[in-house]
DNA sequence: TTGAAAGCGATACCAC
DNA sequence: GTGGTATCGCTTTCAA
């Protein structure tokens, strides 16, 4: 161990290859069991391998194989609410592969979306995921006719792409569904803008689920809108719903908050439920809320192995992918498996 | 532009220099204003450049420089709401110098953190930042002797490194000092764990300015906790706070709900701050949260500059560094700029 | 079974 | 002014 390194303080396959006495193709044959070689000289340089540390530079290995084990992960969900636990999935896909991600966040500035996009081009990234907080708006930056395959998760997709999102529809017949199993029949459903398509979505599916003239009250995403809107169902001394769903976890925060004002009891008088299981708020609600689980991780996991699949061209169909949602019962809506 | 083109989709220096009629290395000067040559020429082949595309592949610049200009982000911070505006003042700060950021979220797993370190410097990251949810515990890796400078934000480093950490001390001070001056006499701090660091300082200075025997009541950092320390109060039949300083935004969210409950008017019988300026959380409380702002982009900005720095070799005094905190006024105190 | 040599894409030195 | 050539660290034929 007394030979001199590169002043890199970085172990190079030469200096590899001078300590266990052979040839720097020798080495690299033996470490990526390559070629033959008797497996007793393959050992041995394994072995000293580890023993000085020796790590091929990917840098190196990337320009030769044109794969650089890294891809770019583009979003504009400053919050991170959606986009955290997409990446988790991503990373976590990817970390086996021996994939790393760049993280560019981009905002909606589209000028730091070129940057940013170049930038990883440059890098020679393998793929790149894009990913927002919105399903139906694309990202500032045109990601069509890149010489790299992209994924689109959470945000709208070119025409001919892969593109990974919620399945709404389904999540809310869910939570509908489940208003229903444990006994409401007043069903209203509070939610955010309406020019969202998943408002949208999440609407129909309710009003399917819960009959068509079960009222639907577009607003914000916000508790305030929750608050506001309880507020105006009591005052306006019409039919007073037994169940609410709402369209987020804030909103039914609100919701939650301006029955309790009321006197209302949640779940013994109101059943609520919200949807995206936004855990830091939904544990939190007094009582912790029962919601709709978007998957959003396993979302993740699915967009990075796709890019995978993509880059090592592998083909596959494109298309929208709509993976379903989930329930987690917590405790606002009452009558998880009791005889309510 | 009908020449024929590598089969990666992607043009090289090749491709421009046949296109341009002049040699490889003339193109290199051109492009990076070395050398002399005519300024014509320099002209034409950026035009040329531009025309087919031409961007340089870092790998392979990388190789022969040694700098790779990627850092790599190591976190255990899941939920991101601490590592997201850190993580966005980096990239910030990064991105202008094109520096990429890996994301390696490591949870709490030491071998899930090592995998991400080993590839990281495979793939010849320049420097590392470490950065986490609480300043008092380190990150499940060792990141000592790299051989790459490692920066610590908001998470504990190692003895001889470089960390940057909100001034929480200073911070605590300016939410007590606001009470004070907008008349508040009879204050609480109700707050995190005790065995936190971040909690001790923020309770010393909170005691140093409210003076010693202001009631310092430590739980968790929840909601819950802040609405039990006010029934607690409540009920204790004590001499009741006009001012409360609270560790985190939940507990005063929670604290906020529980006086509404109460009937106590906040912030006209109470004023109450948080700690985090956690937006979300404290523009949706009602009254709106006023808190203390670590400044954690700008951390997140001091860091990134700070990698760049001593991967470019520029010397850095080694040591804690407390950046410091802002109030951010909204109304649960009352008072801002009015005559009370 | 092992090693020499070419080459990936770019930069820098040194001739011309 | 411009172009050849060595080089970065590694993989991959092809000879020996």
């Amino acid at each position: 161990m007394t030979t001199q390194r590169a002043r890199s303080g970085r172990v190079t396959i030469h200096d590899l290859a001078r300590e266990s006495g052979v040839s720097v193709s020798t080495v690299s044959k033996a470490l990526n069991d390559n070629g033959r070689m008797a497996a007793e000289t393959r050992a041995r340089i394994k072995r000293i391998a580890a023993e000085i540390g020796f790590r091929p530079n990917a840098l190196a290995r990337g320009l030769l194989s044109s794969r650089s084990f890294t891809i770019g992960l583009l979003t504009n969900d400053t919050y991170g609410r959606f986009t955290l636990p997409v990446m988790a999935g991503i990373s976590e896909a990817l970390v086996d592969h021996g994939v790393s991600v760049f993280l560019c966040a981009i905002e909606d500035d589209p000028a730091l979306g070129k940057v940013h996009v170049d930038a990883m081009l440059d890098k020679q990234v393998d793929g790149i995921i894009a990913t927002g907080k919105r399903i139906d708006r694309s990202l500032p930056v045109d990601l069509a006719g890149l010489p790299v395959p992209v994924v689109y998760a959470f945000t709208a997709g070119a025409p001919e792409s892969v593109t990974f999102t919620a399945d709404d529809a389904q999540g809310a017949a869910l939570a509908t569904a489940w208003l229903k199993k444990i006994g409401r029949r007043s069903l209203v459903h509070i939610t955010g803008p309406e020019d969202f398509v998943s408002v949208g979505e999440r609407a129909s599916a309710f009003a399917r689920e819960a009959g068509g003239n079960a009222p639907v009250l577009y607003g914000i995403w916000s508790e305030s809108w929750g608050h506001r809107a309880i507020a105006d169902l009591w005052s306006a001394g019409g039919r007073l719903p037994d169940g609410i769903f709402c369209g987020n976890d804030q909103i039914a925060r609100g919701v939650i908050d301006a029955l309790r004002e009321r006197g209302v009891r949640v779940p013994d008088d109101v059943s609520v439920i919200g949807f995206d299981n936004w855990e830091i708020l939904a544990e939190q609600t007094r009582p912790p809320l029962t919601t709709i689980d978007m998957n959003l991780k396993e979302l993740g996991r699915e967009a990075g192995l796709m890019v995978l699949a993509l880059a090592e061209g592998r083909p596959a169909e494109p298309g929208l992918r709509k993976l379903p949602c989930k329930l987690v019962v917590r405790q606002s809506c009452g009558g998880a498996g009791t005889a309510e």
